[in-house]
DNA sequence: TTGATTGAGGACTATTTTAGTCCTATTTAA
DNA sequence: TTAAATAGGACTAAAATAGTCCTCAATCAA
């Protein structure tokens, strides 16, 4: 339901715990006892978002993770394509097979602008942003846009 | 990777079809037949339509399916919550549990902030502005957000 | 009134994606 | 040299999505 994945979610919850302290390396494990995810995918998330430079790792003993640049330039996008890959609403084929049929392609071109407006969206927030803590007013739309699900940790 | 299902890519051809010609009841086997998308699958899709009363339909001989508003007041956001239900990014539980556990619901709210961006987004695109020709200057920007899928329609 | 046509609803299966775990190799501090 | 960490990737499990099919209800026309 245009929804992002766990993994993407766990990230922000992990990005947010080592901006926290930006004196020192996390190791996976920290990560892992202070936010309650599993080791395991703590560990798979880590090494997404090296590979992503968002974060700079350090091997061997005392190493850890830290963040590669500053939070406010870390955005939300950069966070979900490094967990999820790119970031695109409708499969659209390249390769012109099946797209110009019929009715096809006379759309497309109108999902890509609204591909670009979730994307200038999720570009402009930030790591800083999200670890700003919001003003409890807003508690009014969260009734009408979240739906409700069991529990985020298992 | 912040998708939309193949059910909703499929939908919005569909709806864009049946918008061309507004005069006459279309069966699910027309449609199937003009889209080249499979029948149980255009069927289903349909249905869902007629539940979120984006279609009205007629049963029996003769029977078919028709927009139940203008294509203007039809929105993209509409169209997704039908075949996906509510568009939510994130998951949130609305019960405490886990959320306001160490750094989870700090985060949280800022994740609103965002679903409403892109929610907005999607309910300012209509199913008129998809029927609608665009330039073909846009092609530019296509190469930036897109990525190639081998074929839209099995 | 009856038969053909068409949608409604929902169960079911298959496929694909996502989540989660684990193993082995490499690096580094002590 | 050893212990503590990350790197990379293979593998399994679980969940979501896609797709199909069956039975029932409504409508039209002969």
């Amino acid at each position: 339901m245009l929804r992002l994945s766990k993994l993407t979610d766990y990230a922000t919850v992990i990005l947010s715990f080592i901006a926290r302290d930006t004196t020192q390396v996390h190791a996976a494990m920290e990560i892992a006892a202070a936010t309650g995810i599993a080791l395991p995918t703590v560990s798979k998330i880590l090494k997404r978002l090296v590979n992503a430079k968002v974060l700079s790792s350090t091997r061997g003993a005392k190493g850890g993770y830290m963040l590669a640049r500053l939070p406010e330039h870390i955005s939300i996008a950069t966070v979900i394509s490094a967990l999820e890959g790119p970031i695109a609403i409708t499969e659209c084929s390249i390769s012109q097979q099946g797209c110009d049929q019929a009715l096809g392609c006379g759309i497309r071109g109108n999902w890509n602008l609204i591909n670009q407006t979730i994307h200038n969206a999720l570009e402009s927030v930030t790591l800083a942003d999200m670890i700003r803590p919001i003003p409890a007013q807003d508690a009014q739309w969260q009734q009408e846009i979240l739906i409700p699900v069991a529990s985020l940790y298992r």
